[in-house]
RNA sequence: AAGCAAACUGGUUCUAUCGCUGUCUCAGAAAUGGGAAAGAGGAAAGUCCGGGCAACAUAGAGCGACACGCUUCCUAACGGGAAGGAUGCCUCCGGGUAGACAGAAAGUGCCACAGAAAAGAUACCGCCAGGCAACUGGUAAGGGUGAAAAUGUGAGGUAAGAGCUCACGGUAUUGUAUGGUGACAUGCAUUACGGUAAACCUCGUGUGUUGAAAAACCAAAUAGGUUGCGAGCAUUAAAGGCUGCUCGUCUUUUUUUCUUCGGAAAACUCGCAAUGGGUAGGUUGAUGGAGCUUGUGCGUGAGUGCAAGCCUAGAUAAAUGAUAGAAGUCCUUACUCAAGGAUACAGAACCCGGCUUACAAGGUUUGCUUCUUU
RNA sequence: GCCCAGCUGGCGGAAUUGGUAGACGCGUUGGUCUCAAACACCAAUAUCUUCGGAUGUGCCGGUUCGACUCCGGCGCUGGGUA
């Protein structure tokens, strides 16, 4: 399977990103919060939908904010096939995500690899449980 | 030569792997897949001004509010820019530099403390006259206070004094002559004399309001609006009461109006169909323009005319990337190889013209300081 | 994206037709009271200092004799709008 990350895979819709964030639940690895919901039925092409968020009141500076951003999507892009999408499709739900960057200054990305598979672990056996 | 400051300039490239966005093209019925070329700025920023564009409003005029304020020019326009003028400051006297640079001679307000007095002089010490004195009258030279003291100097004049008078000046008003497109400059006459308009204000000029989350179009499902058609109208039925049960009997099965008592009409409820508005969502707006590059003419200049060439982001919970390696530029150590380090500020959101602010190394120019040599 | 408001000691918050900055409260420190503490009362409390003064209202400039106050620019904080 390749490593896209398409306008699909992406979360748009600003109805369904409200009632995720009001029924979603969440935890935190640092320096990711990761909000979810699981659908069982919907229409979508793709088995998960993912929005990514940096604070602007953490991040002043534009470019900052776009740097961070894409650092995190870089990182889910080359690891959810394997961890994520497997195991979604075997229990066949649909599955909403929020990732949201609470950390206070740019990181690295062999840091953010790490933390972002163990984030998708634990991610995994939230929704298997 | 070194250091510092300011202004201008400047804003690095290639390869590999994995991706993103729209465009073109090939295959395909379509979904989709393959390929190609392209994909952030000088400030994209702050949102401080000016326009285009859109919707709404709008007979004309005035009041109010806001903005601007020397002249000529540039510009689509501007509070921007260019060239000048006057004023202030600096000066090596060549010049440089700064500013919201109309009006205080329309009116109102304010000018703390100090000081006699802060604006139509109620005069503290003083000066002069009168008086034995207390004090009364005249005065604004001198003293002192203050950021600022009634336009400055000299003479006349007087009891002492005073723009009270005169002469020469200062700043300004008005008129006039000459030069200049003009601001203005110079001369003559005239009248005036505290400051403050980034206090109210007056004069002149300009501005309709709101912003692309404006606005136009398409429009699923659900709910509701309007219109049309049909049904709800049954007693051979249903529900309930009386009763232990059955029979029987009673009540209810919408409301109003009209009625020839058969029904009819309207409302109401349900169903079906049509229809306009319109939400999610989508399309347009929205990227060929006051466009860029080069050459050349005109102009002191900002700019502008002509010719040739070019097409150069278009996202929308928001692309333009990530990782690895190499090169370039510069700095330090070394002074032959080489090693280490630095590579800024910062991310389009309808589009333009300005202003303001941020910015690494290097380069250019100017100024200041120090040292060295002649 | 668009549009507003605010910024004063350690903290909250006064002070404006421009005229001695820091009222008042909280806190802190020292003293009185007490065997000791609390409460209460009194005093001090922006920074530097050569003790004469100098600097200081987010920062940088301007207007003014004089600026927390008026004007311009910048920074930070908070809010509104969908």
């Amino acid at each position: 399977m390749k490593k896209t990350f398409k306008k699909e895979e992406r979360l748009c819709s600003k109805r369904k990103i409200d009632s995720l964030f009001h029924r979603g639940s969440s935890f935190i690895v640092y320096p990711f919060r990761v909000v979810y919901l699981i659908a069982s039925e919907s229409e979508a092409l793709t088995p998960v939908e993912v929005i990514l968020s940096v604070s602007k009141r953490r991040f002043k500076k534009a470019h900052d904010r776009n740097r961070i951003k894409r650092l995190i999507r870089e990182v889910y892009r080359v690891q959810k096939n394997e961890i994520l999408y497997e195991e979604v499709n075997k229990l066949s739900v649909h599955l909403d995500i929020a990732i949201q960057y609470v950390g206070k200054e740019e990181l690295d990305y062999e840091f953010l690899f790490v933390k972002m598979n163990k984030a998708l672990k634990q991610l995994v056996h939230e929704i298997s449980s």
